[in-house]
DNA sequence: AGCACGCCGACT
DNA sequence: GTCGGCGTGCTC
């Protein structure tokens, strides 16, 4: 027997099986996607048996596989097909593909091991023994209770009576898997849905055994979770599973505990604040049709379901569903639909700003729109105020113009909270020397450090280079140096002097590094420990606090000024989301939106929560520029320690394109990529615009060839990305 | 990742 | 003449 096995090597571009002779004692274990250890250039690797043989085919001397790694089915018939699927999309290796489908402890490793956590149990070997003293008959019993009992358990009863009991065979000792984390908790009343929630429930089950795409349009507050949940009781009828993909950030607690009272332990959460262990944990739960319900960010989307009816892909906008740091490129909603496709179940997108992409498709019914304008229970939407900082600049008051201090009062004065959004963390954006105009920036990137004022350090945001800031600027000399720009902290300090008698709490990519903390900040404003809640977009998405009538953005321009065409987009997406924080209880929420821009679109519709105004406007934006949903987008990217080499290498690569590609596909660039050197490594890159490439995978194909054995070169592609 | 192979300059 | 620099390519 032969098996073709796909190794470990992803940082060689190595795409391709190698053959084996499966050793007789391992024949009847071998199955086709079961891990396995091989001989491999004088190393032992890793790797998956994607092929089994009877016969060789090729005249090399093949080695044996040593052994295999684990007994179950890693990778079963569908994911294996995604992998490839995955791999022919994204123009990444298969293994690549493959380690980006499982949790780490069950990718094909070198090296790390994650134990699997084991408990001691009692069981009963023989029965029928009458010769028994008073404490072995006490354990014998509390064994027959359950069939089995805890080691630890027995031993309190009597460590001696254990032991003999098992020297004599009566009992026997067997290891099973504990699992990390348990979702026990008691299902409770579910809340009765509106006639118009059921309505879209119905609309959802009316194409149960179809692969419809369903684009739930609903404002923040229109029961879309109450939704969602009821499709999934109803489908669990039918007894079929359900993937729900929920933003990491918003992965709380809190949208926990709704799905646990109502599913209880029929749960799995996949997230990356998990440790390793859980995660594997809570996969392995899956993998053996323990739970019919995965409760996820990302990567969730690949759980091994084996009988999907739903997968729900909530806050469908979040740009966290792509991958764009590390190969594959994926995008969780091409999973999602090709997963559908193959258990021929509906995928449920819902958002309250969708993407311009989706909404486009379900103007075209590509998608089937679903559409909620009112919030459950005839709840009112927030009001929102525009605060036009350059007149507020003017009376010089800081970062806080006088409508939102006076509406922080008046919500404090009736014991109410408020959440403040900056999307910028550290103190400073920027530190400048007065004297000369000198701006400190990274050693290693092209950015300039921010200030964190409680650490003293001026950090890069890229990278993580830290240094202590010096008072004396380093290029003149003078004792000149001055922060410019907010951040969170700062406006913390600032709170702390306007509002000295008001608990303040930071909720930052600083604050929330250690495990729990997010949780914990989370908590203790909801228990009313904190009036305020400040952070970065952290803040924006899916938390939900009924004692919060006030949202403040203290700089809407944050997220305007970053020079990408999406950033109107990602600005009004980011104001709705936070303005729907507010006024969720019973009381009526306010904005308060303070902008340098006060007249820019995407400000003024987010003010009356006028989605298809956006829509329309930025849509005429888009196709006067030539960008989605009017065009496709690829980025090339051509990275490389050495300046030149890079610069060099993107001119022959646009050469080639050019020369490749068809005359209606446009070419931007090459030019320096928007932040041209992170980690000391120079990025140079082109866009591709087009409506149709056919030539576009094959030619791409070729320069991946071409420049693979190039090791100070790397070709990056970005199919659909996020960010350019 | 390692290790072999091979094509150049420096040196006993 | 030989030794070793490392760039390149292969590993079942």
């Amino acid at each position: 027997m032969i098996a073709q096995v796909l190794v470990e090597l992803s940082n060689k571009n190595i795409d391709k099986t190698f053959d084996y002779i499966v050793p007789a004692n391992l024949i009847l274990k071998m199955k086709i996607g079961i891990r396995v250890t091989v001989p491999f250039a004088h190393q032992i690797l890793e790797g998956f048996v994607l092929g089994l043989h009877d016969f060789q085919d090729t005249d090399y001397e093949l080695k044996e596989i040593i052994d295999i790694v684990d007994t179950d089915i890693i990778l079963n018939s569908e994911l294996l097909e995604l992998g490839k699927y995955i791999s022919d999309t994204t123009l990444s290796t298969l293994i690549s593909s493959y380690q980006a489908m499982l949790p780490k402890a069950l990718k094909a490793r070198n090296g790390v091991v994650v134990p699997k956590k084991m408990e001691s149990y009692l069981v009963i070997k023989k029965v029928g023994i009458n010769s028994l003293n008073l404490k072995q008959t006490e354990i014998i019993k509390a064994i027959e209770k359950n069939g089995k009992l805890l080691k630890k358990e027995a031993n309190l009863i009597s460590t001696s009576s254990v032991k003999t009991l098992l020297k004599k065979g009566i009992l026997e000792e067997c290891y099973e898997e504990v699992y990390r984390l348990n979702h026990l908790s008691e299902i409770k009343n579910k809340y009765p849905l509106t006639s118009l929630q059921q309505q879209v429930v119905d609309t959802v089950l009316a194409k149960k055994n179809t692969d419809t795409v369903f684009l739930i349009h609903g404002v923040t507050g229109s029961g879309k979770t109450e939704i969602y949940m009821e499709i999934i009781e109803k489908l669990l009828e039918d007894g079929k599973e359900s993937i729900v993909l929920v933003p990491e950030i918003s992965l709380t607690e809190q949208i926990v505990a709704r799905f646990q009272n109502r599913f209880a332990d029929n749960i799995a959460i996949l997230h990356s604040r998990l440790s390793d262990g859980e995660k594997y944990d809570e996969y392995r739960k899956i993998a053996r049709g323990e739970v019919k319900i995965v409760i996820g960010a990302r990567s969730a989307i690949f759980a091994p379901l084996k009988n999907i009816g739903v997968i729900i892909i909530d806050e469908e906008h979040t740009d966290s569903y792509k991958q764009d740091s590390c190969n594959p490129k994926y995008h969780a909603l091409d999973i999602a639909k090709w997963r559908s496709r193959y258990h021929q179940c509906p995928v449920v997108l819902g958002s309250a700003t969708p993407t311009l992409e989706s909404y486009a498709r379900a103007a075209k019914d590509v998608y089937q729109l679903i559409e909620l304008k009112e919030r459950v229970h005839h709840q009112q939407l927030p009001s929102i105020e525009i605060v036009d900082m350059n007149q507020e600049m003017k009376r010089k008051r800081g970062n806080f113009s006088l409508s939102l201090i006076q509406s922080m009062q008046d919500a404090f004065s009736k014991n109410e909270q408020v959440i403040l959004l900056l999307n910028r963390r550290g103190y400073s954006s920027f530190v400048c020397c007065k004297n000369c105009g000198y701006t400190e920036k990274c050693p290693n990137c092209d950015i300039s450090l921010t200030y964190h004022k409680s650490s003293n350090t001026l950090r890069c945001h890229y990278c993580g280079y830290g240094t202590t800031l010096s008072k004396i600027c380093s290029q003149c000399g003078e004792e000149a140096i001055s922060t410019l720009g907010v951040g969170t902290e700062k406006i913390e300090e600032e709170l702390n002097q306007l509002f000295p008698d008001k608990k303040v709490v930071r909720m930052d990519f600083d604050t929330t590094s250690t495990k729990g903390s997010h949780e914990r900040i989370i908590r203790s404003f909801s228990e009313g420990k904190y009036d305020i809640l400040l952070g970065t977009q952290m803040v924006a998405k899916g938390l939900d606090f009924p004692n919060v009538t006030l949202v403040g953005v203290i700089q809407a321009d944050t997220s305007l000024n970053i020079p990408d065409f999406r950033s109107s987009e990602i600005t009004f997406q980011l104001l709705c989301q936070v303005a729907g924080r507010s006024g969720r209880g019973e009381k009526k929420g306010r904005v308060v939106i303070q902008t340098f821009n006060p007249d820019h679109y995407a400000i003024r519709y987010a003010k009356n929560h006028d989605y298809s105004g956006f829509f329309t406007e930025e849509m005429s934006i888009r196709r006067k520029l030539g960008y989605p949903p009017y065009y496709y987008l690829t980025v090339i990217r051509m990275l490389s320690s050495s300046y030149e080499e890079a610069r060099d290498a993107s001119n022959k690569v646009a050469e080639y394109l050019k020369k490749n590609l068809s005359s209606s596909t446009i070419m931007l660039g090459p030019s320096i990529a928007s932040v041209f050197r992170i980690k000391n490594i120079y990025r140079f890159q082109i866009v591709l615009k087009y409506k149709r490439e056919d030539n576009l995978y094959p030619t791409l194909k070729n320069l991946l060839e071409h420049y693979k054995s190039n090791s100070k070169l790397k070709i990056d592609i970005d199919f659909n990305p996020i960010h350019i």
